[in-house]
DNA sequence: AGTCTTTTCAAACGAGCGTTTGCGCGCGAT
DNA sequence: ATCGCGCGCAAACGCTCGTTTGAAAAGACT
């Protein structure tokens, strides 16, 4: 039941927006009373936290592991390091990593305060892939690095459904987001191009 | 009245968001009686939108005259084109106008569904810009100059308070979105090299 | 079988929300 | 002086929200 009530809450507010799914939306959804959310997680903010945690922390993994490989590598070149930051990102396509990407998506915008403070506060991950830069382009000021990586971050969050529906309305829809390799490469060259500048 | 209501609206969601502001806590705000807003804008939701219409179309009016001023060069570089488009988002720095923009940025992520249709669907302005760099870049296609103009904007709409207190976290301070005419040249350096990639 | 703990359930609670009501004030025109 | 009207106001309405309650049902263990 715990887990039911996870990804119910998980699915709803992915697809429809924190504001916009109740207590009773999500325990209906889980085939659940209303009082289950309290008596599992204890508040329904503590079980929205609960699963912005546990994603996070999937994500971060993903991508640590994907850059200690690029920085095994001998020559290790910033697309590689790049790489690692965004692929995960954009590239989790089966559908409950989808979910689970849509919702994190919607957490950095429309969140409770308590997530965003998070997103705020937690910096260590982003610590990491700019030493990793530094590391890779030693010319490069670390003021710079630090720039670049939080326009680059503008790039990879610029991806919920509402931007893509006007992408595809701006392009009488020649743009598909569908494909997401080609997404991967398309937005590596462009921030790539922003930090070799 | 109508004024003070727009205003104090306009600021205190641009401060708090969406979600926090209460009608009462707009009225009371511009020393108005609860029913004012019902009064002078038949609902809370038709005074957002009011809000939001009137600050974008002074917004994106600015765009239009300097992307005209751009095209009226003898030979329009892309560097001024992009320039028209991110100039008066990053540059507006009166306060009235600080807090317009605050509230437009919101309005993106977090505003209600009617304006994020209007975000959507609304792409006439956006339309103007893919056709004026066509007009410089005849060589690129103009998916390639779509999807490009969509990474900008992400980079340039990576703006609000929060993602400024992640980039001052992670940089120890080094970082200041303070000085606006630095933030426009590294803003506009990082996407015209995607540009030209 | 009996006891104790964990889980489920219907119902209600209190608070906050946007909106509506209906009365009365003040002011300019007749 | 009075009528008409735009406006301001206190109060209440109906609704939804997250949470709590207390008892019934299900399950575990001796």
């Amino acid at each position: 039941m715990r887990r039911r009530l996870f990804l119910s809450a998980e699915r709803l507010i992915a697809e429809h927006g924190f504001e916009l799914v109740s207590s009773r939306d999500i325990t209906s959804d889980a085939s659940a009373n209303i009082a289950a959310i309290n008596y599992y997680y204890g508040s329904k903010l503590a079980l929205l936290v609960d699963i912005f945690r546990a994603r996070a922390a999937e994500l971060n993994g993903e991508r640590k592991a994907l850059l200690k490989a690029a920085l095994a590598q001998q020559a290790p070149r910033i697309d590689d390091i790049l790489r690692a930051l965004i692929e995960p990102a954009i590239l989790w396509h089966d559908p409950e990593r989808q979910t689970a990407l849509r919702y994190l998506n919607r957490a950095r915008g429309e969140g409770p305060p308590e997530m965003q403070a998070i997103l705020q506060n937690d910096v260590g991950h982003l610590a990491r892939f700019v030493d990793a830069i530094e590391s890779v382009c030693p010319a490069l000021p670390r003021e710079e690095i630090v720039w670049k990586l939080h326009f680059s971050l503008g790039v990879l969050h610029h991806n919920s459904a509402a931007d893509y529906r006007r992408l595809e309305n701006l392009s009488g829809g020649a743009c598909d987001p569908g494909d997401r390799e080609r997404l991967l490469e398309r937005t590596l060259a462009f921030i790539s191009a922003g930090f070799l500048a």
